[in-house]
DNA sequence: TGGTAGACTTAGAACGACTCAG
DNA sequence: CTGAGTCGTTCTAAGTCTACCA
């Protein structure tokens, strides 16, 4: 490795490439071939083998869990107990109140004064400007917009603690408004049909019934598990009311007529009249209005996701045992409300009680419940532009530009112990050797009732393969079930080393066996404080991406210019970490029509040049160019394409007929006769014999006013469309699966960006979307010297 | 120690609004 | 003005990772 080479992030040390007009992807190597989409069940022979998984009996334990009610919903971290800033668990939520509040004394250590009295008190002196909590539905139209200016610039105040551990209180007052429910089921008594007659079902097994129709026509409708799943649950609900059929078999239900239905209902949706819309629009907002806005130690401050999930068919991503399961619809006895001690309680619904109201100043969740799908916690959260978020989220990326200083370090040590004896470290280096080149995730361990992925500590046998001297060749599902892919040369102790590891642990079996992610976070930990293995995707990331954006911008290039060297940067950082995206359904479609456009121009250009040689014939032999054929252009397409020139301009006649005829109607004059229209027609006919004869003859005429000098020009300018509209379809193609947005939202220090845009004077509008301008407020007072690595 | 609960970040799909060529 | 295509937002699934517990 040489010294000036050795601090970039190692993942690709790709030959510089001159900045081509059209980036290919820099995948190292292979990559070439589109991903076959969606992994589906692409693996190579998707048999697991029973000993991979560390694990057995949990899911019995789990749901027993999850049957017992109050008591056990998530008890806000039980290990504070000692100095009695959270809840316990013990039991009714009344009790939970008046315990919290006297017990609170960490809360009383910071800010004590207004915490301990009034709620009225707390809001009042807090926040002058702020309405005295959410509850004031009515007044707040006028307030809007100074509630824009209200943001809190927390990034401003020096006190930024280092506030790391997790257990640090977050707040000392909390006001919401709590969850908003979902509508209770309306029937609506469409009959889907069982074995060819209509069925009349009970609300409660329509509904499920209807869960499914609607995705008739998905990819999930289609799978089988996802149809046995549902048929399974939605038998167990229609067996509840005997007033429901019977219904057996799968294969006989008919959902089409509710699916279409649903078809009708949208239709009219789209048809409704624009008053219609908005009256519909303003009910909406008036129902959400109350949960818009939380208030965290006085400060108002927008909620993310207030709506409790509503009812429906689980929709697990890839080859996930549970899809199609019926996901059920929350009672508010379920759901756990974290709420400040001293604020009103929002009401649940009515004849409801909430399952407990806790006071957990260590949280910065706003509602929590347990899903029944997975028995995986469900949290409303604040909004990505929230102060909890936006800090938390500047201290990921300071941790990432902490790593840089470590970075050398750790390279150099885990370099080193590719040959450690001690084959827990060995594995642990090899595992980190290919976290930090290829932005590997983790890859924690998964459990049987999930899809069957994996990330680097997780790889298994048949995900790698061998190829010598050096190449390794991954194949696997990552996360949501999104293949990597990959082929890449590595340093030979990394090839040797997953030799052995592979031949040690033999297929099926997970290839670094002796290395977890707990294990390798630890170590992590060691090297530096916080540091654990996703810190090394979101430095690689940033680290790439300002590197590529250095290289690629011009500083004299319009600004068109300069964002398509910043979405190539994003690009390559998107590529780094495979991010993708379903192709769409009609991208084939569109680059046909782009390649129809191009084919288009070229058959312009073939006439310019033909008239030139008509011209000057002499040409000929000077200029071969002129006469060269394209091979795109067959002697079938310009059939074709001639034939629908021509029919276009028919189409044109007769309409301009027809408008002249109805201008005359109007005029109370009679109507041209339809002669006219005749003669009219015969234009196109000559068009027609005329573009005949030249495919023929090879001879075009063109214009008196034209000579050589122009319709070289001519040429020229449609040259240079090709050469764009070239441009535009590859730039398609490359992109049609690769995501930009989770590597912009979530990877690449907004720092750089706002840097960038300012140092090149480009607005930062064009960079981010309004959302990522509020969730990236953080970033945006630093000075155009800012640079991520010093 | 290893398994698990819990909380928080990261992810693509789905959906809805906006835009631009025809 | 319309519809296809794009862009941005919402939704919720699927990860990571730490503290806690047996």
């Amino acid at each position: 490795m040489s010294d000036s080479e050795d601090d970039k992030p190692l993942y690709k040390r790709v030959a510089p490439k001159a900045p081509t007009p059209i980036q290919t992807p820099v995948k190292i190597e292979t990559h070439d071939q589109a991903f076959p989409q969606k992994p589906t069940n692409s693996s190579a022979d998707g048999s697991k083998v029973a000993n991979v998984k560390r694990s057995n009996d949990r899911p019995v334990k789990r749901n027993v869990k999850q049957e017992a009610d109050q008591d056990n919903t998530p008890l806000a971290k039980k290990r504070k107990q000692s100095n009695g800033t959270t809840v316990k668990k013990e039991s009714k939520p009344v009790k939970k109140e008046t315990l919290a509040d006297t017990t609170s004394a960490a809360a009383s250590l910071k800010r004590s004064v207004s915490s301990t009295t009034s709620q009225k008190a707390t809001t009042a002196k807090k926040a002058k400007t702020a309405e005295p909590a959410v509850k004031e539905t009515k007044k707040s139209k006028k307030a809007k917009e100074e509630e824009e200016e209200e943001v809190y610039r927390w990034w401003e105040e020096d006190s930024q603690k280092a506030e790391d551990g997790d257990d640090s209180i977050k707040w000392t007052t909390l006001e919401h408004n709590g969850v908003l429910f979902p509508p209770e089921y309306v029937p609506h008594g469409v009959k889907m049909k069982y074995d060819g007659k209509p069925i009349t079902l009970t609300p409660e097994a329509e509904e499920v019934a209807s869960f499914f129709a609607a995705l008739l026509e998905t990819d999930h409708a289609k799978n089988p598990t996802f149809q046995k799943n549902f048929f399974r649950d939605w038998q167990e609900v229609l067996k509840q009311d005997p007033r429901n059929p019977e219904i057996k078999e799968f294969d006989k239900c008919d959902f089409r007529p509710i699916w279409e239905k649903f078809e009708l209902d949208k239709e009219k949706k789209k048809q409704a009249t624009k008053e219609e819309k908005q009256k519909a629009k303003e009910e909406r907002m008036k129902t959400e209005e109350p949960f818009l806005y939380a208030y965290v130690d006085g400060r108002k401050e927008k909620v993310g996701n207030f709506r409790i999930e509503p009812p429906s068919l689980f929709r697990g991503r890839g080859d996930h045992p549970k899809t199609g399961t019926l996901k059920k619809r929350v009672t508010p006895e379920q759901v756990t409300i974290n709420i400040g001690h001293t604020a009103k309680v929002p009401e649940p619904p009515a004849g409801h009680k909430w399952a407990l109201v806790a006071h957990d100043q260590t949280a910065t969740w706003l509602a929590t419940w347990k899903e029944n799908v997975n028995g995986s916690f469900k949290y409303v959260f604040l909004a990505a532009s929230s102060a909890w978020k936006g800090q938390s989220d500047m201290q990921k990326f300071e941790k990432a530009r902490e790593l840089k200083k470590y970075v050398k370090k750790i390279r150099e040590n885990y370099t080193a112990e590719l040959r450690d004896k001690l084959s827990e470290t060995r594995q642990r280096a090899t595992a980190m050797y290919l976290i930090d080149r290829f932005a590997l995730r983790a890859g924690n361990e998964k459990g049987d009732d999930e899809a069957d992925t994996v990330g680097c500590c997780s790889l298994r046998y048949e995900h790698v393969d061998l190829i010598p001297p050096n190449t390794l060749k991954f194949d696997f599902l990552g996360k949501d079930s999104i293949r990597y892919e990959n082929s890449v040369d590595v340093d030979i102790q990394v090839f040797k080393n997953i030799k052995i590891f592979k031949k040690q642990v033999g297929p099926g079996h997970m290839i670094f066996d002796r290395l977890t992610t707990v294990g390798l976070n630890k170590y992590l930990n060691s090297c530096m404080k916080g540091l654990s293995a996703k810190v090394f995707r979101t430095y690689n990331a940033s680290h790439t991406f300002q590197q590529q954006l250095d290289k690629l911008t011009v500083p004299t290039d319009p600004i068109s210019d300069k964002m398509l060297s910043y979405n190539r940067a994003n690009r390559e950082v998107a590529v780094l970490c495979n991010h993708q995206r379903t192709v769409s359904k009609s991208h084939a479609q569109q680059i046909e029509k782009i390649k129809d456009k191009i084919r288009a121009l070229k058959y312009q250009n073939m006439k310019l040049k033909r008239q030139i040689l008509t011209l000057e014939p002499a040409l000929k032999k000077k200029k071969p160019e002129l006469s060269a054929e394209d091979p795109d252009l067959t002697e079938e397409w310009m059939i074709e394409y001639e034939a629908n020139l021509v029919e276009k301009e028919r189409e044109k006649i007769k309409q301009k007929f027809e408008k002249q005829n109805e201008k005359l109607k109007a005029d109370g004059e009679k109507p041209l006769p339809e002669s006219e229209l005749k003669e009219r027609l015969k234009a196109a006919n000559e068009m027609e014999a005329r573009l005949k004869k030249e495919r023929k003859t090879g001879k075009v005429a063109c214009k008196p006013t034209m000579n050589v000098e122009k319709l070289k020009a001519a040429i020229e300018k449609t040259d240079a469309k090709i050469k764009m509209t070239i441009v535009q379809e590859t730039d398609k193609e490359e992109n049609k699966e690769i995501a930009l947005s989770t590597s912009k939202m979530n990877y690449i220090d907004p720092r750089i960006s706002v840097a960038w845009c300012k140092k090149y004077n480009v607005p930062l509008e064009k960079v981010f979307s309004k959302t990522l301008i509020e969730k990236f407020r953080w970033a945006q007072n630093i000075d155009d010297s800012w640079i991520y690595n010093e």
